[in-house]
DNA sequence: CGGGAAAGGTACGTTGTGCCTACCTTTCGG
DNA sequence: CCGAAAGGTAGGCACAACGTACCTTTCCCG
């Protein structure tokens, strides 16, 4: 029954690899970074009273705060005092690396999130599809689509981001949602520093309407072949603009 | 640019969630005790000393020592001292609860898990056999078959692990992998615990086969439309048997 | 127009995790 | 029989996270 070797020296790397120790602090900056970028939280919203938050959030006020003070330093809260005072959401501002930069510095992790986007992406346009989503589902797609469609040149990444965060959302499962929410934010910044063509634009747009379009009909077929369609497509785009 | 509301009550609920605290100890021995019962890590296997594998973790040793103590009293390690000591690795005891049990106790995380699964192994047998494997990928696809295909009644499980982990290591992306077996981690206490039917584990085992055999062959889209088959297969079971 | 409520900002002391360093004990090979 | 290689033990230190109480600013409302 002892089992023989089948090859593993290329996976037990993955178990003796340095654990991830990441305290509260990290994962709250994360948190609330990620919701931002992704267009969860977007900008003019408030955050919950500091107290209130640290109850959701689990942690306590103290590192609540050091949290906020790291997303304010890097622009993406306000904090106003007072009686309606709060935390507020800035706009995300454009992290402005050059592309070849960016890529270099994410090295194998990009071939990596590609790989994984074009496995949960058209995953999650074939499940939302293939469930019935209820009116509130689908009137949620596509006001994310028309936002996506009118969106100006700077808040053209955040709407996108958006309207693929909201398939996944609407497919029900929130491991997955999570994983595009992943995926996304590991692109996001590549994304957004790639030059963007009228006709890009104009094609990508049709994709999302035909996208939403075959969710709305339970058509998870046609869903998950116009997604994979639409990823290759940037995916390509990304590769040879910057190799 | 004041994005409007866009139903994102919801999904805001995922950024507003207790944030996962977790410490060097525990991810440490959720790390080896999902290697062991992924069959990363196989029974009989020694560790690498402690002093070692404190350094390939990135943690101290008394924090390593602590998680292997626990990984002990749940016997999943055996640790023998002396000149040829070492910390060795245990067959996984099976954790024998009702599935009805189980699954009460998953509630939600059961059906995500299944979503989850739904969408990442026919991906990642879709990307195994979209890229061009090496003969030695082969080689472990093949040899993770023969094993699970021999597998008595108290290996099966974990053979079938392994040779879905295989599937998805050889696919080549490391989120891709990680995602897997995070699903085979959540679904493997209850898919240990449904009766298994000898006509059952033939038509998975032939299963298996086909997969493995597209995959070879480079036939992406019957490796995905299988590996479908599949999953959709145990996952009808599951939701029979314990409905 | 003034008081109280609601928000963020500050300052303390306490706790426990994780780390470091050094040393002890057991076992086996030569 | 000695030494090397493994696990086992112990004390002390640093810092992260927490809890609690309090201060400051602002605005609503009586």
């Amino acid at each position: 029954m002892t089992a023989q070797r089948v090859g593993k020296a290329a996976w037990s790397d993955a178990v003796f690899s340095p654990v991830p120790v990441r305290n509260a602090f990290e994962v709250t900056v994360e948190r609330l970074a990620s919701g931002i970028r992704l267009g969860v939280l977007s900008a003019g919203d408030r955050l919950p009273p500091e107290r209130d938050l640290a109850e959701l959030l689990g942690i306590s006020r103290m590192t609540l705060r050091e949290a906020i003070k790291a997303l304010r330093e890097v622009g993406l809260v306000d904090s106003r005092r007072g009686r309606s005072g709060g935390n507020f959401v800035q706009p995300p501002p454009p992290r402005r690396r050059g592309a070849g930069q960016i890529k270099r510095a994410m090295g194998a992790g990009l071939q990596d999130a590609l790989d994984m986007r074009r496995v949960v992406e058209p995953g999650a346009a074939e499940l939302a599809a293939a469930r019935g989503l209820s009116a509130a589902d689908v009137e949620t797609l596509r006001r994310c689509l028309a936002l996506s469609r009118h969106a100006g040149a700077r808040t053209r990444r955040l709407a996108d981001s958006r309207l693929h965060m909201a398939i996944a959302t609407v497919a029900g499962s929130p491991s997955l949602a999570a994983a595009v929410g992943q995926v996304q934010l590991t692109l996001d910044e590549l994304l957004g520093a790639i030059p963007v063509l009228p006709a890009n634009i104009e094609h990508s747009d049709s994709q999302h309407a035909e996208i939403v379009d075959a969710i709305s009909a339970g058509d998870a077929e046609r869903a998950r072949a116009v997604m994979c369609e639409h990823v290759d497509g940037t995916a390509a785009l990304l590769i040879g603009l910057i190799g």
